[in-house]
DNA sequence: AATGTCTGGTATCAAAAAGAAACCTGCTTT
DNA sequence: AAAGCAGGTTTCTTTTTGATACCAGACATT
């Protein structure tokens, strides 16, 4: 089987747009070092709503990223947690983030200078 | 300066929002080999539409990953072509790609065995 | 001179996805 | 009885995305 990403209805075009995700970089990057549970999550993650943590947390718990355990604790606390094929995703999503981090001054740099160039050519 | 990307308004979120996107990804992986022309990474991303293709090349020339070369041939022919700056990304986008397509049996299998354990249990 | 062709887009409108906020459930405490 | 908490789901609005049509510049053809 030849898996092709370029795709649009392989399947692993489906998985990559999962993992190539804000979301999912961001809720990986947290679990990879500690379970969670559902509103710790959310508070950690600044922006996300509440339904697409939910959403995120399903897709991900369905394919095999991350499990759900219920505890009948009172009130009822759910905690997510990353599974090993969860693990072998991490290194690349934290450098990701990283890249993020260290480029940001020269991505704010380009930006600026693009903003520049363009000034008054908006169309009209 | 502390960036941080789970903090939502910060620069570094947008910036992970940018390359932590599914078109990104794969036309970053397709500049990495070669320049390609407008129309020609058109139909090489499957799915992806003239407009998004447009504002995805807009927004990755104004952060500095590729630039945008126009030649004055008849007709004229518009080259997008990747930056040192995206360059040094896209070892870990590449491991993003390879990853959907060396754990795709895995995660169909976490699916269907998900779907499984959860048929019939929709909400009534 | 009008017509057609090609690239590289933009404009317009409909559909899908995401965000905000309210609501619900089960269980306990006041 | 009312209120509180965790973990969601529903509903409604706003944003994004997708599909399609359209446009401009520079020729070449009839």
């Amino acid at each position: 089987m030849e898996w092709n990403p370029y795709a649009g209805t392989c399947p692993t075009r489906f998985v990559l747009d999962r993992i190539a995700d804000k979301w999912t970089v961001l809720l990986l990057g947290i679990l990879a070092h500690r379970p969670m549970r559902f509103n710790a999550i959310l508070r950690e993650l600044d922006g996300l709503s509440q339904k697409m943590l939910s959403q995120v947390l399903k897709s991900l718990e369905r394919d095999g990223l991350v499990t759900r355990t219920a505890y009948p604790t009172v009130p009822v606390s759910v905690e997510y947690a990353i599974t090993p094929l969860g693990q072998t995703l991490t290194a690349t999503l934290e450098k990701l983030r990283s890249w993020a981090v260290d480029n940001i001054e020269t991505v704010l740099n380009a930006q600026r200078e693009y903003d520049g160039k363009t000034l008054g050519q908006e169309k009209a």
